[in-house]
DNA sequence: CTTAGGG
DNA sequence: CCCTAAG
């Protein structure tokens, strides 16, 4: 057919491409939940939690004045403030020039001591309950670079680190507003769904990272004022759930909307859709607004909650379950178990509590003349493209990496007590580990240890269960199973998920799939963080992946009896599971089959399809070609027995090839 | 939302 | 895979 690509003459109700990642994402995301990638997610729980910090961050900003005793920034209010306004002068005025000071605090929550003291307080904290006193900062990392004639400033050296003590002396606070500040949303709205852990812990969250409160601010209307032009095309989309994909959807893990009700961007067509499903707003900022700070957020999954520092990365707990402690320092573990581990259970639950994740070195140039908003966008962009997929989790025992990951804990040993005193884990960057030599974690720059905090084991006076899921923490009994329950049932795999797993693939591959074990993962499409690139269209295109072979034979399977013309009945039948397969995609994927039937083998690429199932393609493709399977609609039933099959039986139909045509 | 096709 | 035009 004839398409036009005029965009010129777009009618209302386009999309906006204006918008950074808004569309995309939006689609991705209802399509995206796939509940088998969690392993590659808790980065992105990190992500996410950025994100808020981020756009706390951007709130408070917009209503430093206003927001008195309201949950804004964490930072000690008056303390810093005065601070905060001068830095935040100087840094907009003079450019790069105050970045010796030290660091970008997005967001500083608690003090450190009180942190402390509730963790001590908290034995709770490992069953799930969490609190968030999460700070994004660079220290000591704005170094203007003198060598580069643009006075580039570079936010590195020691990165990101997500928890860890502030001094609040050497604060800086980046107070710019930022213009995307729907961007920075989305972004968070993005990763907030995204599962964490997804077997291990269960995945299913909910996180309320609770943008909506802006709405009480009248600062906030200017952002979305000034962005109003990109969002007004939108339309506004009805909150009805539509028919049968949206069954799909929700099925798997829900989305988390754009909160802005009136401002959500919808885009149909592609499957990929947003439902709306109201985050759980988290409660309970008033425990720590009475302490002095402002409200935190925190995350909380069904179950499991990472803690964004200082915290606590847990899986459900289990009285039987050994528990591991990683001390971010020194990347040993400690154990704390119950003694009866041994005896309780065959498979006793190995638990593992991380009190902080370190974020990846991260290089970042930007002109001297960028805006601080936009710096604030390209460390989040950074930041998002390494969380999203550049990252994966090394485990290190006894100081050695372990890389066979089909192996038990049991049988790598990290089951027993002695072995988990040296038990560590990093986070390696995959996109800055382009050196092959990084054998040695602890001297690449590119891992980073998870921290664990010791005092778990404190005696908890203050119950601080926050997830609704996890309520009934404050009764340890219950705690087990209640978080177990809520184990998001809605893991599942796709048809093939075990065949062509990619197996790890190649670090330097950038859209490599992280390294996550049996599923594949659904990483967030992974830009190099080249600021020179500045690929427009980093925006968004999903990932590709492959067809598997048991992919394709289910696929082959489906339409053998379904047809050419009912992709959705297919995807339903084949791939209701797989929601990253969209109709359209199982359409254009047979396509390329039929394709590759009616070309020599050795012209084939990728993976290799077995003839076997090619001949089925063929076989099939001509016999709905001349059946139509569309329009007799219900005969698809008993036409699917006899046809294809038939066929295929006796026949590579060279002569059905060639009449088809491709 | 689905299909069907071109890109 | 994406994007559109058409039902």
């Amino acid at each position: 057919m004839v398409q036009k690509k005029s965009l010129d003459n777009r009618s209302p109700g386009l999309r906006v491409p204006v918008i950074p990642r808004a569309p995309r994402s939006a689609r991705k995301r209802s399509l995206h939940k796939n509940t088998a990638d969690g392993r590659n997610i808790c980065a992105i729980e990190l992500l996410a939690c950025l994100a808020g910090k981020l756009l706390q961050e951007t709130e408070s900003s917009a209503s430093n004045t206003a927001s008195e005793g309201n949950d804004q920034l964490s930072l000690p209010k008056n303390a810093l403030q005065d601070q905060f306004q001068g830095e935040d002068k100087s840094l907009k005025s003079e450019g790069q020039g105050s970045c010796e000071d030290g660091l970008f605090i997005l967001e500083q929550a608690s003090e450190d001591n009180q942190q402390k003291d509730f963790l001590k307080r908290s034995p709770e904290v490992e069953s799930g309950a969490l609190w968030d006193r999460s700070s994004v900062y660079t220290n000591s990392s704005c170094l203007e670079k003198e060598n580069s004639d643009d006075k580039s400033v570079i936010i590195s050296k020691s990165g990101f680190v997500v928890s860890g003590d502030l001094n609040s002396d050497k604060l800086v606070a980046v107070k710019e507003q930022v213009p995307d500040e729907t961007f920075l949303k989305d972004s968070m709205a993005d990763c907030a769904e995204t599962p964490c852990f997804p077997n291990a812990f269960s995945s299913r969250q909910n996180i309320g990272m609770v943008l909506d409160r802006k709405d009480d601010d009248e600062n906030f209307p200017r952002f979305y004022k000034s962005s109003s032009t990109k969002l007004k095309p939108y339309k506004p989309s009805s909150h009805i759930v539509n028919g049968r994909i949206r069954k799909l959807s929700t099925s798997k893990n829900t989305k988390v909307a754009p909160l802005r009700k009136d401002t959500k961007p919808s885009k149909s067509g592609t499957g990929r859709k947003v439902s709306n499903q109201k985050r759980r707003p988290f409660y309970s900022r008033e425990r720590y607004q009475q302490h002095g700070f402002l409200q935190q957020r925190r995350k909380v999954f069904d179950g499991s909650c990472i803690v964004t520092s200082d915290g606590v990365l847990s899986s459900e707990s289990d009285s039987t379950s050994h528990q591991i402690g990683v001390n971010g320092e020194t990347m040993v573990s400690s154990l704390g178990l119950g003694d009866r581990a041994s005896f309780e259970a065959k498979n006793p639950q190995v638990k593992i509590s991380i009190k902080s994740f370190k974020i990846p070195e991260l290089s970042i140039d930007v002109p001297e003349t960028a805006t601080v908003g936009s710096l604030k966008r390209t460390i989040m962009e950074a930041v998002t493209t390494i969380l999203g997929g550049g990252l994966h989790v090394g485990v290190l025992l006894r100081g050695k990496k372990i890389h066979d990951d089909n192996r038990t804990l049991l049988q790598t040993g990290i089951s027993s007590k002695e072995n988990l005193d040296t038990l560590g884990f990093i986070l390696e960057s995959s996109l800055t580990q382009s050196h092959p030599s990084s054998i040695t974690p602890q001297d690449s720059t590119c891992t980073l240890p998870c921290h664990i905090p010791e005092q778990l084991k404190g005696s908890l006076d203050k119950p601080v269960s926050d997830s609704e899921a996890c309520d009934s923490a404050s009764n340890p009994a219950n705690l087990t199973g209640t978080c177990n329950d809520i184990v998001d049932s809605t893991h599942e795999l796709t048809v093939s998920s075990n065949t062509d797993n990619a197996t790890d693939k190649p670090l330097s591959d950038s859209r490599a799939l992280v390294p996550v074990p049996e599923i594949n993962p659904e990483p967030l499409a992974i830009v190099p963080a080249n600021q020179k690139g500045k690929h427009p269209e980093l925006s968004h295109r999903r990932i590709r992946r492959p067809f598997s072979v048991s992919e394709v034979e289910a696929l082959v399977q489906a339409v053998e009896q379904l047809g050419t013309g009912r992709w959705r009945d297919v995807k339903l039948r084949a791939f209701e599971n797989a929601d990253h397969r969209t109709y359209v995609d199982l359409k254009d994927k047979w396509k390329t089959l039929v394709h590759t039937a009616s070309i020599a083998p050795q012209q084939r690429r990728g993976e290799p399809v077995p003839q076997d199932l090619l001949d089925r393609v063929l076989s099939a493709h001509s016999y709905w070609s001349q059946h139509q399977s569309k329009q007799n609609g219900k005969a698809s039933g008993r036409m699917a027995q006899t046809p294809p099959k038939m066929i295929k039986a006796n026949a590579v139909p060279e002569n059905v090839i060639t009449d088809i045509g491709g």
